[in-house]
DNA sequence: TAGAGATTGTTTGGACGCTAATAATCTACA
DNA sequence: TGTAGATTATTAGCGTCCAAACAATCTCTA
């Protein structure tokens, strides 16, 4: 829900669409910002930090949780990056295809794997998450603290309801 | 960035992987929370609304933009959904596939293709986007109207800032 | 009126991302 | 002790998602 047409533009198609019923508009722009603003968000910092050295959204994701754990639990690097087992492994073998990374098998739990950082993903991550939080400064740069405090607050109300539901 | 460790947990071991670096916590806690509003409001409303109808997150987008703008041109359609082109094509082959729109070559322009839904998808938008709105506001629940204001119009300002980066 | 360059949708190849099924391992309880 | 059930990572199969290459078509200009 990008946008060619202005918000108001689709808002009177949409009542034209569905005269007669009863539709929060208010919710409706709210909910498709979120997703405007982490598209944009998420391409943004991929553009400028993240593919510059041939990383992806989710691969600099699983780096970053593994680089501030290590050693971790792939099962926690997949509950903390909240996405699938299954997604995972694809990453990790790709990040370790590119020597950021290992696994070993767990001393204790054999069925356990575990994921170090390199002395080469060590490096990069030294190097990127300061630029990677430069750039999140810039995109809040519009805000001051109390601001982004409040967006963060107002944020963690969507997600823990969210959650909350099945 | 879901999280198993507290946020407080977290800015603790950052810092002590990063001393001595100035990092502004806020901006990455809200760009975090961005992030994970939209991947927890996605899941909530495909596994609500669009599942029980076999729908895919991208499939309704694609299906409401034509809905409500049809006849559209493919091209359209990619820039107001937020997807490249390549990727509406599949999608539409999909959509087409299940029955609820068809293409046809443009009247005037031989390369362009026009989108218009079948009668089987007209019904299912006029029943399903109701149900979607409503689910929004269940999203939207601990927020008046005045604070679902107040919080687009605060993504929209981290929209068009990234947006207008190179 | 050619023809060079731009634009459009599709294909191709690769990486994500999920669920379901699988194999290995651990745990609990009789 | 042993075995049924739980938990773990991986694989398989499918549907996104993108950039780059491609063929068809249009546009502009000399």
């Amino acid at each position: 829900m990008s946008g060619a047409h202005t918000l108001n533009e689709t808002e009177r198609q949409v009542e034209n669409k569905l005269s007669g019923m009863t539709l929060d508009f208010d919710s409706m722009a709210a909910v498709s910002n979120i997703f405007r603003a982490a598209n944009a968000t998420r391409n943004y910092l991929e553009r400028t930090v993240l593919a510059p050295h041939g990383l992806s959204w989710t691969g600099f994701v699983v780096l970053w949780v593994s680089w501030i754990w290590e050693p971790i639990e792939t099962r926690v690097i997949a509950q903390e990056g909240g996405f699938s087992k299954a997604t995972l492994t694809g990453v990790l073998q790709t990040l370790e295809g590119k020597g950021y990374l290992k696994r070993d098998p767990g001393s204790g739990d054999k069925r356990l794997v575990i994921v170090t950082l390199t002395p080469k993903g060590r490096n990069l991550m030294k190097k990127l998450f300061p630029d990677f939080n430069a750039h999140e400064q810039k995109v809040l740069g519009g805000f001051n603290k109390a601001e982004k405090r409040e967006l963060t607050i107002a944020l963690r109300k969507i997600t823990s309801f969210t959650e909350s539901q099945d």
